[in-house]
DNA sequence: TAGGTACCTTACTTTTTTGTCTGTACTTGC
DNA sequence: GCAAGTACAGACAAAAAAGTAAGGTACCTA
């Protein structure tokens, strides 16, 4: 265990949340492990290419020490381990809906707010161009 | 604006809520302002010594930037400015509520496990010490 | 002229997180 | 022998986030 968390302060509950699903890709590793399971290491690296296999490893072994995802190694050749999530991981999914739901609109009002003001910048330069 | 945000992957908006939320003391100001709102600089300041000013001040622009805070400016001696939330970031803290809930329960379980590790440490070095 | 308050800004350093690359152990297939 | 496939591990570097320290404004008091 070389970890080192970054210390998060502690409001009402907040903080050892975010402290387990505060990584990279580890919201994105819970859902999907959540939809496709059980599945496999390589699974999981085809399915999100982009996330490097250090990342991958990295994040799936301290979701699984913070008991929210389930590994089982099968003793074959070659290898197998198998991910799923654990009841407190599905719980945890449970409470991200909210929040994904909050993201979603957050993020459409944004795109309407740039695109109105792309609008509203081409309205003001057309009217400079006739004044 | 000198920000270059470590880009989130999107999973089903997620991505864009930990990216609003998902600095050190954000989730612990945005609860405070609720709190306490209208506060003011100072006042946050005094309620959470550990933050540098340079990261308060910093939190602040980011989340109004984002739309969740709103700062008024009063054009007084000495300066006074209010910070208060706005409807998003209302929403915002709500569906953060059963995240904390969450959290706060993986904390007590986290305890008791640790506690029950040690107990079982204990027992273990006594059979041993009898043994 | 110096010091105090309130709210910042900037330059610079440290810490934390993420990414790249190489290597392991084993088997199958050519 | 060599490549390919599986599931990792570890060294190192880059990037991002956070922290430190100092200064700046605008006005007041002594």
């Amino acid at each position: 265990m070389e970890k080192k968390q970054r210390q998060l302060p502690d409001s009402c509950g907040l903080g050892p949340a975010l402290a387990v699903i505060g990584g990279k890709w580890k919201a994105l590793l819970l859902w999907q492990i959540h939809q496709a399971q059980p599945c496999r290491f390589g699974e999981l690296k085809r399915l999100q290419p982009e996330i490097s296999e250090k990342m991958l490893i990295q994040h799936l072994r301290e979701m699984e020490a913070d008991g929210i995802i389930h590994r089982e190694v099968f003793h074959q050749v070659p290898p197998r381990v198998e991910y799923s999530v654990t009841p407190e991981g599905a719980e945890l999914d449970l409470a991200l809906a909210p929040l994904a739901e909050w993201g979603k609109k957050h993020q459409e009002r944004t795109e309407k707010a740039k695109a109105g003001a792309a609008r509203a910048a081409r309205t003001a330069a057309e009217g400079a161009a006739r004044g």
